[in-house]
DNA sequence: ATATAAATTTAGGCAAACCTAAAAAATAAT
DNA sequence: ATTATTTTTTAGGTTTGCCTAAATTTATAT
């Protein structure tokens, strides 16, 4: 069954919200991340639910079904494979493609899918670190650590930046990007602020914030 | 101001029917086209006339503004790049590309469509033929006739066919493609069909109906 | 010129996806 | 254990784009 752009986007927000584990996600959760109503949702999850892509009790949240999972991996799968070729193709920064791969993940066609991945030779992770879920829906684990869990004196490489333009334009500018080398020179314990040195080369002083939007790799 | 995916269908199709002359086109003809109803015709001109894309006055047919033109041959220009791009890139026959086409071509992003461009450095034409305009919706004039119209024993070569998947599928199993050179061996007077040499080797009959969806140059 | 047919518009409805306001249920606080 | 707060659902509307059926206008045929 095909779904609309709606139904596709509430399915990739409780996907996002569920986790590994598929938790249950709340209707405020999913009204909040899509910029509508609690009310609107509601109406939605029984409908995904009559679909049988969600598992639906009032009041009592929801869960993807296996089937609904496996929607919402394809959807993921092309959001990336498309964020991959704005950047390596087209040209685009990594701040610029969210917006636009939104509007191209809902384009329903199997084969410009597979096409389009092969194009691109399979890549495993898009622009911002992200892994790409496989045809059949298998994404690969990496294992990665927030940045500010990272003690003292360590160093590790940025794998996985969070997919916000305002924050990918700072990374930009303070010279972060996927495949840097940080040492972590200093953490302010009182602030969760960092000292970073970044590629060997500069020394940067970000927020707690920041580091919370940045995962590496030792 | 941004048009919603219907109102970009209804644009084009008023194009494409209205010709270079920009002629009147019926309410009727609209409807056949996209697969509506009259009623939903009339309704959907009074919504484009009040945004003032279009000219519209009870029974007599629809023209494109300028401001409607323009719009009409950006979603062209963007359907029809994404077709070259879709064959030149993705391996895709040139049967298999329209649908997808028309998905793409309402993205919205005006950067994405330079880029895009550039990418593809700049094609004239998309796979049928069709010319792609420009940033400015300019579109190049190549002189070019019916090839039903082509007289006996004259020679020419194909540089435009009718996007249409069974036509396009046929075409490809008798061996005619862009650039084809055709030589016209006989004509029969009385249902038009026509004996062709195809790039000097094959022998093949067509119909009226094919030869009329394809065009050449002498 | 008048009757018939065809094209177009109007009137009234429907489904999807959103909204606000009110009601109901679940959670938290005294 | 009540009361207050938060969360969620229900009820009733709106907009967009579609529909059918009926009315109106235009075109065609006798
Ligand atoms: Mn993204
Ligand atoms: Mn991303
Ligand atoms: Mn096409
Ligand atoms: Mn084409």
């Amino acid at each position: 069954m095909i779904q609309t752009t709606s139904e596709e986007n509430y399915l990739k927000t409780i996907f996002h919200h569920a986790g590994i584990s598929n938790n249950a996600v709340s209707t405020n959760d999913i009204a909040a991340s899509l910029g509508t109503k609690a009310a609107s949702v509601t109406e939605m999850l029984k409908k995904l639910s009559t679909q049988k892509l969600i598992r639906y009790k009032k009041y009592n949240g929801v869960t993807l079904t296996d089937s609904g999972t496996k929607q919402a991996l394809l959807i993921v799968r092309k959001h990336r494979l498309w964020e991959y070729f704005l950047v390596e193709k087209l040209k685009f920064s990594w701040d610029e493609i969210h917006e636009v791969a939104e509007q191209l993940e809902h384009i329903q066609s199997e084969v410009l899918v597979e096409r389009l991945d092969s194009f691109l030779e399979h890549p495993r992770f898009d622009p911002h670190g992200d892994p790409i879920p496989d045809k059949k829906g298998v994404i690969k684990k990496s294992d990665s650590q927030k940045l500010i869990d990272v003690t003292e004196k360590k160093e590790a490489i940025v794998n996985l930046v969070t997919d916000q333009p305002e924050l990918l334009r700072y990374l930009s500018k303070i010279g972060i990007s996927i495949g840097s080398k940080l040492k972590v020179m200093e953490k302010n314990s009182f602030d969760q602020s960092m000292l970073l040195l970044i590629n060997g080369k500069n020394k940067v002083q970000i927020s707690s914030s920041i580091a919370n939007n940045i995962s590496v790799q030792l």
